[in-house]
RNA sequence: GUGGCUGUAGCUCAGUUGGUUAGAGCACCAGGUUGUGAUCCUGGGGGUCGGGGGUUCAAAUCCCCUCAGCCACCCCA
C-alpha cells in the first residue's frame, strides 16, 4: 500500500516549518504593532455560509463534505472572510469599535495546483471594520507593507497597486457606460491583461464606448499615478468630482510615509464584486508571480451575513508567493529552528552519571537543553554533535562533576572554563 | 476541467543499440585515528528504477494505461 499525501498538499519537515513559523510569527508581530487582535474559526463552516457571497458556483472549487447518514453539508474553509463576517454580525452591538482583527488560517482550495498555488495553504487575513474612513484604507495597507519590510522586501521589489472603485466607475460613466452596463464594463477591466488590444477595443464598443473613449480609457489604464499625483490622475480621467474620499486616502499614505510603496493603477480591479470603493493588490516587480495579496473596502458585506450596516476594510496574503519571493530574494535566513542555549555531553562515565540530573537542571531553568545520546567518550565527536544542533554553549561533565563542577564552552568563540554546577544555570543564562 | 514537460536512494544525478545481483557524491547510522568542533579512514542502513499491464530469452531502458510533480490556461474568494 502507498501512502502519499493528497496532491497540492504540503508535509512541514523541523526545516519547512521552522520557515513557516518565521512567517507566521512575522505576520503575528506586526498585527500586533499594528494594534489588530488576532481571531480564529473553524477550519469548517456550513457549506451554505460559502454560498452567501458567492453564490452556488463556488460549490465546484470547494472541499465540501457530509457526515455518514447526515444531512447537512459542510465545506473545509476556502477564505476567512464568511466566517469573520459571521462572527461580526452575530456580535455586533457589543464588540468596540472599530473592530480590529487580524487571523492566520489555513485553507483549501480544489484548484490545479500551480507555482504561487496549493491545495492547501496559509493566509493572513487583517480587516478593519466600524469604520467608513480613509484612514481605515490606509492603514490596512500600511500593515501590509510593514510586514513586507519587516521581512526585508524593498519598494523595489514589490508594489502596492491602489485603485478605487467609485472613482473608475465615475470615469466610465462620463465615457458613457450605461449603469446596466457597469458590471459588464469592470469584468473587462479585469480581463484587460489577458486579451489583445483589438478584443479590448471590440468588447468596450459592445459595450457602448467609441473607439476614441476606449483609447483615452486604455492609456489612462496603463499608467500608474504616483501618491501625491491625485491631480494627474484626475486631470487624465476628465471628470468633474474632486476625488475626495482619494484624496484622503492619498493625504493618509503619506502622512504613513508609504508613497514609496503605493501607486494608482486604475486596471486594478479584483475579481470580487463585494467591493465598494479602495481597492488595491501587492504585486512583486522582480519577478513573475502572481499577485501577492490584496483586499479592499466591502461596505456591504457585514449586511450580507445578516449583520447590521457596517462598513469595513481587508485584505489577505497568501504564504506561498511570499515564500517564494523571500526564497528568490535571498530574503530567508539560513536557520531558522531555535538553538539551544546549552548542549550537555559527557567526557567520561562518571560525568555519565551527573548528565540528567544536569539537563533537568537547566530545562527546569527555563533554557533549551539538548544532550548527547552517543556511547562515545570521544570529545571530538560529542562536540561535532554540539556544534550540529547549533548550540550557544557545550557542557562537558567529566570526573571533577563528583566535585560539583562541569566545563562551559562557547561554540562560538572555543572558549572553555570552569564552572560549579549549582551557578550553572545562572552562568548560561548571561 | 484542458494542454505541455518530467518521474532511478532523503537530496543532486550516472546507468552503453534492451544483457549478471542498479551505482556515485552529499545526507543519515556505527566504528577508528586514545581524543576538544577540521581533515581523513573503515563499515552499515536505505531503491520491487512512481504504479499497473504489454512486447521480449531478457525491460530502469521499447509500447499502452494510470498516479504524482512542475509549468501554462481556467479561476483566484
Amino acid at each position: 500500500m502507498k501512502l502519499q499525501g493528497p496532491k497540492g498538499t504540503r508535509d512541514f519537515y523541523p526545516d519547512d516549518q521552522a520557515r513557516r513559523r518565521y512567517i507566521h510569527d512575522a505576520w503575528r508581530r506586526v498585527s500586533v504593532r499594528h494594534g489588530f487582535d488576532e481571531v480564529d474559526g473553524p477550519i469548517y463552516e456550513t457549506l451554505d455560509l460559502y454560498k452567501v457571497k458567492s453564490g452556488d458556483g463556488i460549490v465546484s472549487e470547494l472541499f465540501s463534505f457530509r457526515r455518514a447518514n447526515g444531512t447537512t453539508d459542510y465545506a473545509i474553509r476556502p477564505e476567512f472572510t464568511p466566517t469573520l463576517a459571521r462572527m461580526v454580525a452575530a456580535r455586533a452591538n457589543a464588540l468596540p469599535r472599530p473592530i480590529k482583527w487580524f487571523a492566520l488560517p489555513n485553507m483549501c482550495r480544489a484548484e490545479r495546483h500551480q507555482r504561487g498555488r496549493l491545495r492547501e495553504f496559509d493566509q493572513w487575513n487583517v480587516d478593519l471594520l466600524g469604520l467608513d474612513t480613509p484612514l481605515a484604507d490606509a492603514e490596512v495597507i500600511a500593515v501590509a507593507c510593514d510586514l513586507l519590510a519587516e521581512l526585508g522586501v524593498t519598494p523595489a521589489m514589490v508594489q502596492c497597486r491602489i485603485s478605487h472603485r467609485e472613482v473608475v466607475r465615475q470615469i466610465l460613466a462620463a465615457l458613457g457606460v450605461a449603469d446596466d452596463k457597469m458590471q459588464d464594463a469592470f469584468t473587462l477591466l479585469d480581463a484587460k491583461g489577458k486579451m489583445t488590444p483589438e478584443q479590448f477595443t471590440d468588447k468596450a464598443v459592445a459595450l457602448g464606448l467609441g473607439k476614441e473613449q476606449v483609447a483615452r480609457f486604455d492609456a489612462m489604464c496603463g499608467k500608474t499615478y504616483a501618491v501625491g499625483d491625485v491631480d494627474a490622475l484626475r486631470d487624465a480621467a476628465g471628470i468633474d468630482d474632486d476625488l475626495a474620499d482619494l484624496r484622503a486616502l492619498d493625504a493618509t499614505l503619506a502622512g504613513f510615509g508609504l508613497a514609496d510603496w503605493c501607486a494608482y493603477d486604475l486596471g486594478i480591479v479584483r475579481g470580487l464584486a463585494y467591493y465598494t470603493g479602495t481597492v488595491f493588490e501587492l504585486h512583486v516587480t522582480v519577478s513573475d508571480e502572481r499577485a501577492l495579496g490584496g483586499g479592499g473596502r466591502y461596505d456591504k458585506l457585514i449586511e450580507l451575513f445578516g449583520g447590521p450596516a457596517m462598513s469595513g476594510v481587508g485584505f489577505g496574503m497568501g504564504d506561498v508567493v511570499l515564500a517564494n519571493l523571500l526564497e528568490d530574494q535571498g530574503l530567508l535566513p539560513e536557520h531558522l529552528a531555535p538553538t539551544p542555549d546549552a548542549f550537555v555531553l559527557a567526557a567520561s562515565d562518571l560525568g555519565a552519571t551527573h548528565l540528567p540530573g544536569l539537563v533537568a537542571t537547566l530545562r527546569r531553568a527555563g533554557l533549551h537543553t539538548r544532550m548527547s545520546y552517543k556511547q562515545t567518550r570521544n570529545l571530538g565527536k560529542l562536540l561535532k554533535d554540539a556544534e550540529k544542533a547549533r548550540a550557544r554553549f557545550a557542557v562537558l561533565l567529566d570526573d571533577t562533576a563528583a566535585e560539583g563542577q562541569a566545563q562551559v564552552k562557547d561554540l562560538a568563540t572555543g572558549e572553555q572554563s570552569p564552572c560549579a554546577i549549582t551557578d550553572l544555570a545562572q552562568q548560561l543564562r548571561l
